[in-house]
RNA sequence: GCCCCCAUCGUCUAGCCCGGUCCAGGACACCGCCCUUUCAAGGCGGAGAGCGCGGGUUCGAAUCCCGCUGGGGGUGCCA
């Protein structure tokens, strides 16, 4: 059975590239019909939170990524030490008693030399009398994995292709801190392993770290899972998506007002398309069944908020459920301050949901549908001072008072005033709007009048003459 | 510095493995027109890459080979 898994380190919101990683390993396992896993990397007990934890993972689940297994690496640190003895006997390991502060020292010195930093290997010659010593005068030591010289780890990468990598070219590495904490090079090899991961997908940012965890499986014995190395998120300069380019967490977007099933569906856009490339819009349905490791391009691919923002809007306008908009955009109507009934809001955007594309500028645009008062914006006074408008709105007024308001009449009254003052369509719509809205621009007056309540109508009817008259 | 990865319209990409059907297809953004009570949305059309550069191989290369350049990533007792 094909088993993946996303392993995201609890230290800042979730990142828009963890979110394409998580993503395309769960595509990979469902299309398989294998399991997904969910493993917490909380191994720097320095920069791990519980509450990052959290929020997470419900930025997981909003997104709509279900795991089928759960694991956090800080309550296994038991287990990881058992194997860390395991290499320690095996000889694959060793405790190294040198300080942050000496590590340092050969590092900077290296650097001035210009050559290639890597630890010096001082405590890998240490023997078995002298650790003792060491160990008995309660010096501090981490443990160190013995890397094998000369050695060139090989492995084909199932994006990348064959990757060659010569050990050489790091020293022995840290697998467990002097603190007694596990590094992430040594428990991603033990849980993926006893974890059952046949497919360890990541972001090409763990290529270096590949042979090093090779080694690990190849002291410990365990077979080998196959790789696949995402290519990262680049931001509009090229460089690696991070802070600087802007909202970047999953987080921003689901504040700004972007739906789940479009950043879902952008995401595996980043990289991902069927061979013929036309297709773009995507069901998660569609998804688990079209996706394969192996239509992953295999270069980075820069984050576009521009097009994120249109299939925002294909989601909202054609694709979601009525339903499910409007669960959707009710906190975001509610977090502006406006209060509405459901079937109301139901109403108003089965109406009007083909005019914006996120929900945060929904609520913006449909603000007249639930504002109390209107509040006139420096051209709608304009407008309404203009001197056919008095004329125009009375006009209305009269004629709309008995009897129902629909979008149809308002549009049959429109053009009887415009037939009986000789004006313009524009002149009688414009002063209409201004009065209505407040605005000089936005929904369509007739499918305002469609929908909002005739009191309110009239209200703003009369509050606009009084103002002009 | 050293190691690794990558390279098709401004951006996301198809095509590359199995060379000709590609004077390179689609999408976003952009421009124009149409629709129209405004702004959006929508419809139609347009501009935009000769495939990073230079060598090969071949009758023929975006597609195969080599070199270069550029970009990115890594180089932690972070993950």
């Amino acid at each position: 059975m094909v088993v993946s898994r996303f392993a995201p380190s609890p230290t800042g919101y979730l990142h828009l590239g963890n979110a394409r990683t998580a993503i395309f390993s769960y595509l990979f396992a469902r299309h398989h019909g294998g399991k997904f896993i969910l493993r917490v990397e909380d191994t720097d007990r320095e920069r791990s939170t519980k509450e990052f934890e959290d929020m997470l993972l419900e930025d997981l689940r909003w997104l709509g990524l279900e795991w089928d297994e759960f694991y956090r690496q800080s309550d296994r640190f038991d287990l990881y030490r058992d194997y860390a003895d395991k290499l320690v006997e095996s000889g694959h390991a060793y405790p190294c008693f040198c300080s942050v502060e000496e590590l340092e020292e050969e590092k900077k010195r290296a650097e001035e030399r210009g050559i290639p930093y890597r630890y010096s290997g001082k405590c890998r010659v240490l023997n078995k009398a002298e650790v003792k010593e060491l160990k008995k005068r309660g010096k501090g030591y981490a443990l160190r994995f013995r890397v094998p010289d000369g050695r060139v780890v090989v492995f084909e990468d199932l994006i990348k292709g064959h990757i060659a990598i010569n050990v050489d070219d790091f020293g022995d590495f840290v697998i467990v801190r002097s603190d007694g904490t596990p590094t992430y090079n040594f428990v991603v090899v033990v849980d993926d392993a006893l974890m059952g991961v046949t497919h360890v997908i990541r972001g090409e940012d763990h290529i270096p770290n590949t042979p090093k965890q090779i080694l690990i499986y190849e002291a410990l014995g365990f077979p080998l899972p196959r790789f696949a190395h995402l290519p990262v998120i680049l931001g509009e300069d090229r460089s690696k998506l991070s802070k600087r380019h802007g909202a970047v967490s999953v987080r921003n977007y689901r504040e700004e007002g972007y739906v789940p099933e479009a950043l879902f569906n952008y995401l595996c856009l980043l990289g991902w398309s069927l061979p013929e490339g036309e297709k773009e819009v995507f069901s998660k349905e569609e998804l688990v069944s079209l996706f394969k490791l192996e239509d992953v391009n295999s270069s980075p691919a820069v984050f576009s908020k521009e097009k994120l923002r249109w299939l925002n809007g294909v989601y909202i306008r054609e694709i979601l459920p009525l339903e499910q908009l409007v669960e959707d955009f009710l906190p975001f109507l509610q977090s502006a301050g406006y209060s509405a009934d459901r079937e109301y809001v139901k109403k108003v955007l089965q109406k009007t949901r083909d005019s914006f594309e996120t929900l945060k500028e929904g609520v913006e645009r449909l603000k007249p549908f639930f504002a109390e008062e209107v509040i006139y914006s420096e051209e709608a006074l304009q407008v309404l001072e203009s001197e056919s408008s008095a004329m125009v709105l009375s006009t209305f007024l009269q004629r709309v008072r008995d009897g129902e308001l629909s979008g149809e009449r308002v549009k049959t009254i429109a053009k009887e005033i415009q037939k009986e003052l000789g004006l313009k369509a524009k002149d009688v719509w414009h002063a209409l709007r201004a009065s209505l809205t407040g605005e000089t621009e936005g929904v369509g007056v007739d499918v305002l009048c469609d929908v909002l309540p005739k009191e309110k109508v009239l209200q703003r009817l009369v509050k606009a003459i009084k103002l002009v008259g």
